[in-house]
RNA sequence: GGAGAGGUCGCAUAGUUGGUCUAGUGCGCCGCACUCGAAAUGCGGUGUAUCGCAAGAUACCGAGGGUUCGAAUCCCUCCCUCUCCGCCA
């Protein structure tokens, strides 16, 4: 959500920056919706004063026992009720309209934001290491998952449907270090906090992040009304909803760990092999609560700390800088990282680091004193991934993966996984 | 799931025959006084949002409805917390 006085007073500027991310919005709804309720108000108002200033005489008449001049006055009463009654059933039906308008607003990008529409748009702003050699044809991981018995794709489907990994035996632990590996790191390293939260959220929480109501669809929803969550950026964001912060508690930095929910209504198709695009897979998400003038600064840590967890793995990546119409309605700036997976030859996208400025925090209503007694202002929000595991672990068996079958494990998951090969007879 | 008790402006509390409660008090916090300085003490201030140049007005006492001239106070629905019981990893 953006605020609304830049609506009032900036929207032609409005309009030209979500153009830049090939976005039409209701810009002359919002105006005359806008301006219909600031009509409504003032007069609602003076109404109600009237209204409480009788009520109160009728009040002191009675504690005087002058029934009858109380009794007289009520009678006169009845019009301004009516008057009120009607006034604040627009003013009701226009915030709720004027709201839903506000809604359909992108946020606006940042002017670092290159131009553009597309993905062939996007900026390679970094590559780290090269691609790995290999003296033999490298095998995709659902290959080596296969052969290794990492994981298994038809008692997935079997038990749960497809999209539902099994993973199994040195897959399992391998699953479970990378996750134990990447908490520590982010944790005790880049120092986040840690959150375990609920894996189900009510939609309150889903409205804070912007999931609803425009990705109901993507989404799995329970008997009692509670969503599976897509991301742990869901539950840890509205963490602080409705929330005041000291300015000096500020950076807030959460790291959290949890099984991710997506029905992606769309997936049959594309990626749908191995461990590319399933309803079920864990993360580990980055949540930083800054002041507004450090949030581009921030932006850059997170991007950093999401990094170094690929350095110390070892692998291929690069670092794309989204153009303005690929990263979405609700980001100011968005870097992403994909890493390279040599065996399905492709680079896959295992991080979006975003800076949203105050879009999220004006709509989870959350906010700092810039100083003791000062009014309260919206913190800026970025999250970022640190990083996605099953893509992660495609890029690692297929990037360590030996001539002879086996996969190394690199030295900095040796202890969580508790070897450094992982072969048949492991 | 059943029974009972509750949810009040940072924290703790007052408020239950509806009307000086647009919310009192204590703590905390800010300012001033006293002091070499501090503690203690005294005085004043101390929520959020919207509209307004301002004075000020309006809304908010878990959420949403209702009754009433008027509701923190009464009624209904829902959410949450605590105690006891039941069930259970």
């Amino acid at each position: 959500m953006l605020d609304r006085k830049i609506l009032r007073e900036q929207m032609d500027w409005v309009v030209a920056q979500a153009k830049r991310k090939g976005v039409e919005v209701p810009s002359e709804e919002f105006t005359t919706t806008d301006s219909q309720l600031r009509a409504i108000k003032p007069q609602a108002d003076t109404f109600r004063a009237e209204m409480n200033a009788k009520a109160k005489e009728i009040g002191n008449l009675m504690a005087q026992g002058k029934k009858e001049e109380a009794e007289a006055a009520k009678s006169h009463t009845g019009n301004l009720k009516t008057q009120i009654q009607k006034l604040e059933e627009d003013e009701k039906r226009l915030e709720a309209e004027l709201y839903q308008i506000e809604l359909r607003f992108p946020n606006v990008p940042h002017d670092s934001v290159p131009e553009g529409l597309t993905p062939e748009e996007n900026v390679e702003v970094k590559a780290w290491k090269e691609k790995p050699a290999f003296d033999f044809t490298p095998k995709p991981h659902w290959e080596l998952a296969e052969s290794l018995k990492l994981i298994d794709f038809p008692a997935g489907a079997k038990i749960s449907g497809s999209g539902f990994p099994v993973y199994t035996g040195w897959g399992a632990r391998l699953q479970r270090a990378l996750i134990s590996y990447m908490i520590d790191h982010q944790t005790l390293t880049n120092e986040y906090h840690e959150i375990y939260p609920p894996f189900m959220v009510n939609a309150e929480s889903l409205v804070g992040t912007g999931n609803l109501p425009k990705f109901e669809e993507d989404l799995y929803k329970t008997q009692d009304n509670l969503y599976l969550v897509p991301t742990a950026e869901v539950p840890v964001t509205n963490l602080l909803r409705d929330e005041i912060l000291d300015l000096t508690s500020l950076p807030i930095k959460y790291a959290a760990f949890t099984a991710c929910f997506r029905r992606e209504a769309g997936s049959a198709g594309k990626d749908t092999r191995g461990l590319l695009r399933i309803h079920q897979f864990d993360k580990i998400e980055l949540v930083k609560f800054v002041e507004p003038e450090k949030s581009y600064d921030e932006l850059e840590s997170m991007l950093q700390d999401a990094e170094s967890v690929l350095q110390a793995l070892g692998l291929h990546y690069r670092v794309l800088l989204l153009c303005a119409g690929d990263m979405g309605e609700k980001g100011c700036k968005c870097y992403d990282i994909e890493v390279w997976s040599p065996g399905v030859e492709k680079y896959l996208e295992i991080s979006s680091v975003t800076n949203f400025e105050a879009y999220q925090a004006r709509r989870a209503n959350i906010r700092y004193r810039p100083e003791p007694g000062a009014k309260p202002e919206f913190v800026h929000i970025l999250n970022g991934s640190g990083l996605a595991v099953p893509r992660l672990f495609s890029a690692l068996v297929e990037t360590y993966q030996q001539a002879d079958g086996t996969i190394l494990i690199p030295e900095p998951l040796q202890k969580y996984v508790g070897t450094d090969r992982l072969s048949t007879s492991s």
